[in-house]
DNA sequence: GACCCGATTTGATCCATGACAAAGACTCTG
DNA sequence: CAGAGTCTTTGTCATGGATCAAATCGGGTC
């Protein structure tokens, strides 16, 4: 468990450029462990005591409302760290990472954060560049949520997807991962029915082909007019 | 223009701790700008050569979306850092900062940032934390534009700012800088007509009381238990 | 194959809130 | 004080989506 193979960070970009010594010595303080579908890394109010990349797999990481209502954060994808916006300063973590696929994860304790960024400083700015991405993201989506409406949103966020966890099939791109209509609700703010209603509609177009846990979008480009249209466009 | 009185980032927390002569050294590379009124500090679009901390004032922080529409992202307190996010790694600033009122912000060409750092590692991990805690912030409000309505999002949104940029009345705590129905209305995502219908009901209920420009909460746990009911809690 | 369970589809209805319109109210200026 | 410009208030109407309801589908299990 404690001794993990160098290799499997050899393309992580936050480590990027460090030699296979150097990947050793970071891993000197790294347990990789296995997460199995459905089964948490970390879940909303516990102590923060490590940060983590994803080396193989899929996260959803969400958020849940004092009512219960759970929203997708993001999906994390292989090569990602995470959990590190807390490493310094937050005692608990603020939302629940859960794997959608089998998955392996690196996992260093919070405290030798400090220390890892000491010897590499590197590493720092590289991980705020992480981080000034995500909230860049949050942005964007918070610029969405309050002036798009849903059928632009649903757009995006597939879009979004495609990019992140694209795998190219010959009739289109497949989102590499299972996913339902309730994720997608959930990162779009909509309810799973009105989900169900947009993909039949593009469905009946060509644009996206359904099925069970699964989106294969065929007309990207289509996607993307559609996505970026202005509300009171279309005829 | 260039020598800037080391008192002014005394009360800084990002600058917290260090001796009145790493002040000065810091402010070496750093000039103070006055800001009037209305005016921007930097548009979004423009290359991002610098990063700022606001000394004085009150700043609107916006992003412009394609057709034109505005969000406004948050509102800059004095003692904050901004513009930094990008600092490393983005060309460009993401949104547009415009003085609410007349203010003084010190800026840093952000080409000495990498150098900051080396000599202060501390600095480092505080920016760090202040863009993880507009992370957290940022993805609180998705969520909150997810799965609340308009009233407990505006209910939330003035509480916020009570709490960044609240002065004290005997009557209650007043927001410190002018700010229309019409901001409100772009924090939240909804109307300027429905931000003044909200705000007029709650005028009646003696929660809080208008004025142009102006918003004074009376009953804030009144208000924040608005925000928090569930949807349907209401009679 | 029969059954079960979660995911999806589709229909019908309702309502929060956006859109449009117009009339005050306040502030500043000359 | 008149006039202009900006904010704010309030009314009416239209509608995008949420909600409620129910059927169907697909996969896995015994």
């Amino acid at each position: 468990m404690t001794s993990v193979d160098p290799s499997v960070i050899a393309d992580v970009p936050l480590f990027a450029g460090l030699s296979r010594a150097e990947h050793e010595d970071m891993l000197r303080d790294a347990k990789a462990i296995r997460v199995a579908k459905g089964r948490p890394v970390f879940a909303q109010g516990e102590a923060a005591h490590s940060f983590f990349v994803l080396v193989h797999g899929h996260l959803r990481v969400m958020k849940l409302t004092p009512d219960g209502q759970q929203v997708v954060v993001r999906f994390v994808v292989p090569g990602e760290i995470f959990g590190v916006a807390c490493a310094i300063g937050c005692k608990a973590y603020p939302a629940t990472a859960t794997a959608v696929i089998d998955s392996v994860v690196l996992v260093w304790p919070s405290a030798v954060w400090p220390e890892l960024i000491a010897r590499w400083p590197a590493l720092a700015s590289r991980a705020m560049h992480a981080i000034g991405g995500r909230l860049q993201e949050a942005h964007t989506r918070v610029v969405e949520m309050s002036t798009r409406q849903v059928e632009q949103r649903v757009a995006h966020a597939l879009l979004r997807l495609v990019q992140q966890a694209g795998r190219k099939l010959d009739k289109g791109v497949e989102i590499a991962f299972p996913i339902t209509r309730q994720d997608v609700a959930e990162m779009t703010g909509t309810t799973l029915h009105t989900v169900s209603r947009i993909l039949s509609a593009w469905e009946e177009r060509g644009l996206v082909e359904g099925g069970r846990q699964r989106i294969v979008v065929r007309e990207p480009h289509q996607l993307f007019i559609l996505a970026e249209s202005s509300p009171g466009a279309s005829s």
